[in-house]
DNA sequence: GATGAATGAGCCTTCATTCAT
DNA sequence: TATGAATGAAGGCTCATTCAT
C-alpha cells in the first residue's frame, strides 16, 4: 500500500503558510504552494481537501485553542464561589489575558494569518466568535452576580458585544502592528487598565 | 459634444454598490456590473478607469467625509481655551460622535463597503487612517493640557493607538452588525461612556 | 456651416507619427493619438477614415515619391540613346541613387515609418514595390540592350529581383542603423560600388 | 505520474504554426490555437508557457540550426591554412550556403514564420542575428588574411554589416518569394556569383 | 498515494469603430 | 463638423479542481 511520502505535509503546510501570509487567501496560489513545496496539487488535495480547508489546518488549532483559553478562564471565574468573585476578578484575568498573550506569540504565524490574511474564509471574522463567547460568560456573569439589582438597560448583549469587541480588537492590534512580546506586554496591560476603568465606570452607575 | 447616457452613471454605480457588497470587492466581476447595469464594460471604463476606481467612487466621498468630520471635531476642541476644555469636554464630543454616527447612517452604503468589502483595496484598513487622526491629535492635546504633569510612559503613540484603534472598531461595528440607527445611537453611548471611564482611569493615575 | 478646425489635422498627423513610431501600426492607438493631438477619435475618423488610412496619410507621399523618383530615373535612362548608355551608366546612377538618398532624409520620419513601422498595413513590404519597378526597368534594358545576345538563362526575373531587393534592402539600412547623412552618403558609395562590382561580373559571363 | 496525453503537443505546434502563419504573431489567438487543435488554454499554457514562447517553440530550433551552420562554416573557413584560403574560397562556400539552403528547405515553415510572421516577437530581426555572426568572422578574416595592407577606410564594420545584410536578405527572399528548392538553387547560385563579383570589385581597390 | 495534464470559466482590460448629440 | 460615449468582441492569462495514469 502507498503511503504517503514523510515530511510532505510538513512542506506543504509551511509553504502554504508562508504563500498565504504573502499575498492572503484570495491571492494565493495552490500551484505556488505545491511547487514551493516540490510537490503536486494532488498531494495537497489528498490532505486537505480544498483551498479553505489547507487554510484551516494552518490556522484552526490556534483558532481553537485561544476559544478554549478563553471558554476555560471564563468558566473558572464563573465557578469561584460568589463572594470570592470581585476580590479575585483583577489578578484572576490579568494571569489569563497573560495566558492567552502567551498563547498568541506561541502561534505566532497562525494568529497572523487570522488577522491579516482571512479575508475569504470562513476565519474572515474570526474575532467575532471570541466576541461571541466572551459576551455570552459575561452575560451570564451578570446574571449571576447582579441579579438582584436592577437589569439596567446598559447591560444589553449588543453592549457587551460592542465592548468585547473592542477589547479584542485591541488584543489583536499586538498582531497587526507586529509588536514584540515584551511591547504587547506592557500595551495590554495598558489596555487592561483601560478597560478596567471602562467597566468600573459602567458598573457604577 | 458628446452626451452621456443620462441614468447610466447612477445605474452603473448602484449596480456595482450591490454587486461589491454581495462579493466584495475582490470576487466582484465587472462583466456582471455592466450586465445588470444594462450597459457594457466599455462604460464603465469610459467613467471609472478601473475596478479600483470604480469602488473608490462608491466609497471615497464618504471616507473623506468621515475623515474631515473628525478632524474638524479634534481642531475645533484643541482650540478651545485651555480652561474650559475639561468642562466641555464630555459634551463636546458627544455632540461630534454624534455627528459621525449622523454621517455613517447618511452614507450607510459607503461604510458598509468600507467596513467589509474593501477586502484588496487601498481601503483594506480605512480604520487605521481614521486612528492616525485620532492620535495625532491625542498627541497635541496631551502635549497642550498636560504639558506640566511628568511625561508618565503610559501616554506613548502606541497606547494612544490601541485605545484609539480599539474605539473606531467599536464604532463600526454598527454597521458591521447592521443595527438600526435607534440601536446605533444607544450604543455608541455606552461605548462612549466605556472609554471616558477608560480614560478616566488612565488619567487619574 | 462648421469648418475644420485650423492646425487640428496637422495636430493628429504630428501625434500619430510619434505614435507609430514609438509602437508600430498595431500596437498604436488611436485614442492615445487623438488624446495627445488634443482632439478627438472623431475628428481622426472625418479626416482619415480609418486607422490605416491614418498611417497611409503619413506615408504614402514619401512612398509615391520614391517611387517616381525611381521611375524616372530609370525612364530617363532607358531613353538615353544605346551607344552612350554604358558610358553615361556610373555617373548616371550615382547622381540618381544620390537624389533618391536626399530624398529619403527629407522625409525621413516617412521611411523609418515605412521601413519598421509599417507591419500590418499595405505598406509591410513597401521594398518590394520598389524592386518590382527596378526589374521591370531592368527587364525592359536588358531587352533592349542585349537582345542581340543569347538571352542567358541567368538573367530571369527572379535574378534581377533578388539582386535588387538586395539592394533596397541595403539602401534602407540607413534608416533602420539611424545613419547620418554623411555616414549614408559613404555607405551607398561603396553598397553601389560593390553592386556595381556584382553586376559587372555577371554581365562578362 | 501524470503524463500528457500523446499527441497534443505535436497537434498544438502544429495548429500554432498554421495559425501563426496565416496571421502572424500579433493577430493569431491562444484560443483558436487550442480550439483547432481540439484542446483548451490550459494545454498550451502547461507546455509553452506564454504565446511567445510557444511561438519560439516552432522557430527557435530552425534559428539555432542555421546560426549555428553559418558558424561552423565561417569558423573552418577561418581555420585553413592562409595560403589556401583563397584558392578555396569559391568552392568552399559554395558547399557551405548549398547546406544553408538545404537546411532552410528542410525547415522551410519555420523560415517562413521567422521570414513573415515574427513581427512583435524577439525573433523580429533575426537576419540581424546572422548578419552579425557574418560580420564578426568576416573582421577576424581581414584582420588575417590583410594585415599586411594598408586598413582602407572602406572595411569599416557598417560596410560589411551592409553588405552582409543585402546578402542574407537576399538568400532569404527564397522563402519570401516561396521558390521551388530547384529554382532557388539556382538563384542563389546566381546571387552568389554576383556577391562575388561584389567583393572582388572592394578587394581590388 | 502521487502526479501534473487538462479543463474552461473567468478575470480585467483594450480596441477600432459607430453614432447620437 | 466635432465630440466622446457606447459597444462588445477579443485579447492573454490564471485558477481551483478533476482525474487518468
Amino acid at each position: 500500500m502507498a503511503k504517503r511520502v514523510k515530511g510532505v505535509t510538513e512542506r506543504i503546510l509551511e509553504c502554504a503558510k508562508q504563500e498565504f501570509l504573502e499575498k492572503g487567501f484570495k491571492d494565493a496560489s495552490l500551484r505556488d504552494i505545491a511547487k514551493k513545496a516540490g510537490s503536486s496539487k494532488g498531494a495537497i488535495y489528498v490532505r486537505f481537501s480544498d483551498k479553505e480547508n489547507l487554510f484551516a489546518a494552518l490556522v484552526n488549532p490556534s483558532f481553537e485553542g485561544i476559544k478554549n483559553l478563553l471558554i476555560s478562564a471564563r468558566q473558572e471565574f464563573l465557578e469561584l464561589p460568589d463572594n470570592i468573585k470581585m476580590e479575585k476578578m483583577k489578578s484572576f484575568s490579568d494571569d489569563k489575558v497573560s495566558l492567552m498573550i502567551e498563547y498568541i506569540y506561541d502561534n505566532y504565524d497562525a494568529f497572523n494569518l487570522l488577522t491579516k490574511c482571512a479575508s475569504g474564509t470562513e476565519y474572515e471574522n474570526f474575532i467575532h466568535e471570541l466576541v461571541e463567547i466572551d459576551i455570552e460568560y459575561n452575560h451570564k456573569l451578570f446574571e449571576d452576580m447582579y441579579k438582584d439589582m436592577p437589569t439596567s438597560k446598559r447591560f444589553t448583549p449588543e453592549l457587551l458585544h460592542i465592548v468585547s469587541s473592542a477589547f479584542f480588537s485591541g488584543v489583536f492590534e499586538i498582531v497587526v502592528h507586529n509588536m514584540s512580546k515584551e511591547d504587547a506586554d506592557h500595551y495590554i496591560k495598558m489596555l487592561r487598565r483601560f478597560f478596567e476603568g471602562g467597566w468600573n465606570t459602567m458598573l457604577k452607575r
